[in-house]
DNA sequence: CGAATTTGACCGGCGC
DNA sequence: GCGCCGGTCAAATTCG
């Protein structure tokens, strides 16, 4: 097959191409499965968390102060936790809306500083989010959302206008973009979560290793596109029902675990 | 210079 | 009634 004397022929300088573009297509992948692993074990730390709330009453941590009821079922409220740098003090939650920080307070059972914020994209709109580091995992951030748009995302109206990877809060500074979306969890299931449907996981990935998602050419080497790849690949992961499907798997099994 | 952020003051709910 | 605490206001400051 090979021609010491002449050297590779054309179509094996091809194969050779193709070894090459198949060998960088697998590394593209393991660095996506990298991404997946840690984004599913942090899934496993907080279903842990949920699952030990769901067993003991919410004011563990001092019960003979008052009980400020923080969720009512009927407020329209839900909790994500972002995966971010420990070292990043920005408390952003890049969540595709626009936010105005109207305060910020240290409050007594968390030494980090819970950030208050409206959201400024549609006037009149009665959203209003609350961004703090966990008291346990200091490279989550806790945003809890309370009430319900009247307007899209900026992502959804402006996807074409808008520079993609800039953060939609008020001053556009860019947002750490190694941050990992983790969940999306409503309290219970009376409240309504509001829409962000960034989740990462690759739950459906162990049923079939090749997923129509997975065949997009994802490369994590370039920062300033990987906010645009990332939100097109959860996009993705959202749409396909296969996702959805294993990930329920995935939280039933943990909790019987 | 306008808009967004910061931060201390203020307010209201709740427990004692 | 008082004090604690979370949430909000608004003047001052910062930033583009």
């Amino acid at each position: 097959m090979f021609s010491v004397m002449d050297g590779p022929a054309p179509h094996d300088k091809g194969m050779v191409k193709m070894f090459q573009d198949e060998l960088e297509r697998l590394r593209k992948e393991n660095e996506t499965l990298k991404v997946m692993v840690e984004v599913i074990g942090s899934k496993c730390k907080i279903l842990e968390t949920h699952f030990q709330e769901s067993r003991c009453p919410p004011y563990h941590h001092d019960c003979n102060k008052r009980a400020r009821i923080e969720e009512s079922p009927f407020t329209k409220s839900s909790k994500i936790f972002v995966k971010v740098d420990e070292e990043d003090k920005s408390l952003v939650v890049r969540d595709g809306y626009q936010w105005r920080k109207y305060g910020q307070k240290v409050t007594k059972d968390n030494p980090s500083p819970r950030a208050y914020y409206r959201c400024s994209m549609a006037p009149g709109c009665p959203v209003k989010k609350k961004v703090q580091r966990s008291v346990e995992d200091r490279t989550l951030v806790v945003a809890t959302y309370e009430g319900l748009h009247n307007h899209g995302t900026v992502d959804a109206v402006n996807r074409d206008h808008l520079p993609s990877c800039s953060d939609p809060s008020p001053k556009g500074q860019l947002v750490n973009p190694d941050f990992t979306l983790i969940t999306a969890m409503p309290p219970s299931s009376i409240q309504q979560p509001v829409t962000l449907d960034l989740t990462l996981s690759g739950s459906s990935f162990a049923q079939n290793p090749n997923p129509s998602y997975l065949n997009k050419n994802l490369s994590f080497g370039n920062r300033s596109s990987d906010c645009d790849k990332i939100e097109e690949y959860a996009a993705s992961l959202v749409r396909d029902p296969k996702f959805a499907e294993a990930l329920a798997l995935i939280v039933a099994r943990t909790l019987n675990n």
